[in-house]
Order: C-alpha cells, then structure tokens, then sequence
RNA sequence: CGGGAAGUGGCGCAGGUGGUAGCGCAUCUGGUUUGGGACCAGAGGGUCGCAGGUUCGAGUCCUGUCUUCCCGACCA
C-alpha cells in the first residue's frame, strides 16, 4: 500500500537550532565539526589527529561494514588478517608506492621502556633499539605481495581474493574528524590474478559494489571515474573512484579500487606457473573506503539541525517518546508503544523505545534529532484516547498524526521514502551544482567559491593538470567512465581536447 | 611542516599593571512538573594542558613542549 506522509506542520528551523549547533551558512566547517561531536559519533582524543569513535558513530561504522563484507563476500572474496608492522626494507621494494608515502609514516625504532633515571614516568630505553625499523602500515600492499609470492607458485593457486579490514596510519598534518585523521579504519581489498583482463575486470567489478552500496545504502550519489595519472594511486597504473559532492560545493573521494598491473609482482617476484609451462608476473588490484565514508554521509545529508541519517544506516530507525503525567499514564502508553514495537521489528524496523524518566519530551525530541534518528513516534494522553501517534520524519521535520493499527505497515513504507528521498535530495543537489566551463575566465570565476562539479576540457597532460591546480585550487576528481567523447579545447592551453573532465575543489 | 589563534570544573567562558580561582550550562539531593531543550531550593566538583624558570608569592611574566582550530604545502 502506498504511504505519503502530508506535510502537517514544518518547524521552523529558527525554533530548534541555533541553540547548540553553528549552521552551515555561518561556518561549514564549524558546523561539520560541532555535529560530530554532539551528535556523538566520535570526539578528539588526546593522540594529534586520532580520534575516539563513539558507540552510536561505531553503530553506523558496524552497519557500512556489515552491508559491504557481505558485498565483498557475494562477489567471491574472502577475509584475512595481515600484521600491522611492515619491516622496513619491504618498503623500498616498489619505487612509486614509497614516493606516495614514505613522508606520512609512523615507525617503530625500539620495543622497551624503562623507568626514568631522572625522574617519574617511563623512557625509551636506548639499548632496546631494533635491528630494522617497523613501519606502522599506511596501507599493505608490500607485506601482502610479499606473502602471496608464498602463496602462489602455479596458474591454479589463482586468482586470489582477499580483503582485510583493519587500522592505518598515515601521519597527516592537518586532520579533521572522519575525513581525515592519522589512524583510521578500513578496509582494503587485494587479489592477484592471471591475466590482466581478469584484474582489470576485478578493479571495475569493486568499483561497482562500492557505487552500489554508496548510492543505495548510504543514500549519496557517485561519479564513476578514472583518476587522472597525477591523481593516481602510488604504485597503480589505473585508479578507479566514486567521487560524491558535498553540500558545500567540494567533492570528496568516497572511495577508489585500482589496477595494479604487475608492479607489485614484479617489486616481490611474485611469478606463476602458466599451463603452457611458462613463468609469469601476476596481475594485481587493491581497492579500499574508509571510516571517510562516514565524513560523506554526515555533509551530504545533515542539516542545521543536526544528522540526517538514511534508515539503512540508523542504528535505531525509530524511537518512540512517550509523553505522560504520572506513572498510571506512562504505564498505559508504554503498553501501547510495546505493542507498536513488536510490531515494527516483526516488520523489520529497528526501534528503541524511550521511556527514561530523567528526560522531558522536548529534550529528546531535540536530542533524537540532532542525532538524525530517521522516525520519531510520539504517544500521550490524547494518543491513547484516540488511538493515536504522532508520527515525524527527520529529514523534512514534518509531522502527522496517524491510528495505530496503520504503524506496521505506513512506518516501513516511511522509511522507504525517506531513503529514496535523501538520495533524490542529494542527486538533484549534485544536478543543480554541476556546470560546464568552456573558457579559462569563465573556469577562474567559477572556481573562486566551491563551484561544485565542472565539466571542463583538458588537453591530457599533467603538467596543465597541476598548472590548473595551482592557479585555482582544483582538481581533476575524475574522467567519468563511460564519458561523452566531444571534440574541444583544453581551457587552459587551448590544445586540442577529445572529452570533458570533472573538476572540483576537493576534500 | 610554515603563518595565525587558543588551551582555566564535564561543556562554553571571565579572570587590566603577579597577592589563597569565578559565572552560565551540565551534574547531585528534595519538591513541583512532562504534547518541542521545565521551575524552585540546596549541594558537590578545578594541582588553571604539561615541564622548567623568574619571584617572598604565578591562571597572570619568561622558555620549552603537547593538543585543538583557521590559512597554506601533502593526502583516503
């Protein structure tokens, strides 16, 4: 059956924010990470740039793991654990892989402390050095190729699919909670294949999965794309992205797979046996999204009220207040709200009834919202008599009173709509902040703000790419696959140009 | 890693020229309340980021260091 909620009544945005939460219009950037803390995703720990995910942020974090392990298991792959350490040497091993991140390492020198001659608390104790430092990994590449050369000796060994999720560490100067912070959680897909073909097909298909699950789990519309060579993963020779824009007109990488060709092969003499009898390099990809992905999901839907979650990722699609005077009523509601509960989970809805006592109704209206609970059913006095509930959806903080008996089946139909609906929002964003540019004047002044996506062309080399760069802040975010092939010209060079490319301040 | 700003109860802040730490919110107790962040009365809570130094005396002055925010270079 169809369910529309009518919109009944709108609450001005005026009433209920402002009171703890900057908007975005004030300071994006403050906003971003007001919501954050207060919404109780994650906080600062006192670690530079490493933070504390908290229960009800890990939720989210559990439901994208859940949803993608299962992606990941569906097309064939498997888990497994590699070590958090890389010797150092393994490192050196592929020249580009160390350019890209030899200056963002953490390393291990010594393995004990002892008490300090001079005082309280611990020191490093110098004799303890290690023989070769310990790399703290930024990604695993190196100590996963050089374990497969282990693992594969014939054509039959292969293909192997392998994911891991675990920590990195990638020691970055400016950091921001989810979007950017020292360690992070991940995971990180690599296979090894025995034809190029096969592992160009491996790098597309995670690609795929990755946008899948972006767009209908997570409710944020992608690009898929190439990334251009300066944009490139170190080590790869194709780097496959969804690129998502966020509401203030930057984009944000939502995740990348690549084609690793036989560079990590070749780097750990990784050969196999061919049926012919030959020895060959094998065929790699890698492919991750990080707890970035919660970043994406905060500034694509929230608002100044707080978090919008859609209700694939809520850790409670529904929370019911019960608004009473006396223990006599509230015992009457909540037998009414048990009943709706068990209904709802009957139906699949996952609900947290909220019957503390220490809380007035209004305080967790604003708390439930600023925490972007997708559904709020509110039951009192009146409710009771007419067989009532107050229905509310977050993300167009509407309301309307629906009976009973209709819960079960409009409340499922709900969630539908408003996870349909957020990705629609979102799209339509993306639609009305997309634009092309066809001279370099026209290009510089859009880029003077955050334009959103601009369609561009581009003569192909790197060196206008960074020029480009340089002059007006963005990027290259991606060649769109599939994209339109148009004959023009490059808007910085004027050479000759055979397709438009996707620009964009960047996150 | 360069340039700026800031660290004082859980949070947000005040504390000219050095003299025994204060306000709002939150917390706790009691009572009245409960359809959009309740009210009254009382109470608890801080080695002022950390480490040195100057001084009879440092939240305040000096040096170093750590953390956070903003702006650049780097990046998922």
């Amino acid at each position: 059956m169809p369910f529309r909620l009518q919109i009944t009544k709108v609450i001005p945005t005026l009433y209920t924010m402002g009171k703890h939460l900057t908007s975005r219009e004030q300071d994006y950037s403050k906003w971003y990470n007001e919501l954050v803390v207060k919404a109780d995703l994650a906080q600062n720990s006192g670690v530079r740039g490493s933070m504390v995910i908290k229960p009800y942020g890990f939720a989210i974090w559990e439901s994208i793991q859940a949803d993608l392990d299962r992606r990941f298991k569906e097309t064939g792959h498997m888990n497994a654990y590699f070590p958090l350490f890389i010797p150092k040497s393994y490192f050196s091993k592929e020249a580009s892989h160390v350019d890209g991140f030899a200056k963002e390492c953490a390393v291990v020198t010594h393995y004990r402390l002892k008490d300090d001659p001079n005082g309280g608390g611990v020191v490093v104790d110098p004799a303890a050095k290690l023989e070769e430092e310990l790399i703290v990994r930024p990604t695993s590449e190196t100590i996963i190729w050089d374990t497969y050369k282990d693992w594969i000796q014939s054509y039959r060994d292969l293909p192997i699919l392998v994911n891991q999720w675990a920590n990195v560490v990638r020691w970055e100067m400016r950091t921001r909670l989810f979007l950017r912070t020292a360690e992070f959680l991940w995971q990180e897909g690599h296979t090894a294949h025995a034809t190029k073909e096969e592992a160009i097909q491996e790098a597309e298909t995670m690609l795929d999965v990755y946008a899948t699950f972006v767009e209908e789990v997570m409710a944020i519309p992608v690009l898929r794309g190439l990334k251009t060579e300066g944009e490139r993963f170190a080590g790869a020779l194709e780097t496959y992205c969804i690129e998502a824009l966020m509401q203030d007109g930057k984009a944000l990488q939502a995740g990348t797979s690549h084609f690793l060709g036989q560079n990590f092969a070749k780097a750990f003499d990784v050969k196999f046996q061919t049926k012919e009898g030959t020895q060959e390099y094998v065929w790699a990809t890698s492919w991750g999204v990080s707890t970035r992905l919660m970043g994406a999901l905060i500034m694509t839907h929230s608002d100044d009220n707080g978090l919008v979650l859609p209700p694939k990722l809520a850790p409670y699609q529904v929370v019911i207040v019960p608004i009473y005077k006396g223990q006599e009523q509230l015992d009457a509601i909540s037998e009414v709200a048990e009943g709706l509960m068990k209904d709802l989970r009957a139906a699949g809805v996952t609900v947290k009834f909220d019957n503390r006592d220490t809380h007035k109704p209004g305080w967790k209206f604003n708390q439930y919202e600023l925490q972007g609970v997708p559904v709020r059913i509110a039951i009192g006095p009146k409710d009771l008599e007419k067989g009532s509930v107050e229905v509310a959806r977050r993300d167009t903080l509407s309301k309307q009173f629906m009976q009973q008996e209709e819960v079960a089946t409009a409340i499922p139909a709900l969630l539908e709509e408003i996870q349909s609906s957020l990705f629609e929002k979102a799209l339509n964003f993306r639609e009305e902040n997309s634009q092309t540019a066809d001279t370099w004047e026209e290009f510089k002044t859009l880029m003077k703000g955050n334009p959103g996506f601009v369609y561009a062309h581009w003569d192909g080399t790197t060196e206008t790419e960074d020029k480009i760069k340089e002059l007006t802040k963005a990027t290259i975010r991606c060649i769109p696959l599939n994209n339109k092939q148009e004959e023009g010209k490059c808007i910085l060079t004027g050479n000759p140009s055979a397709q438009r490319v996707v620009f964009a301040k960047a996150y």
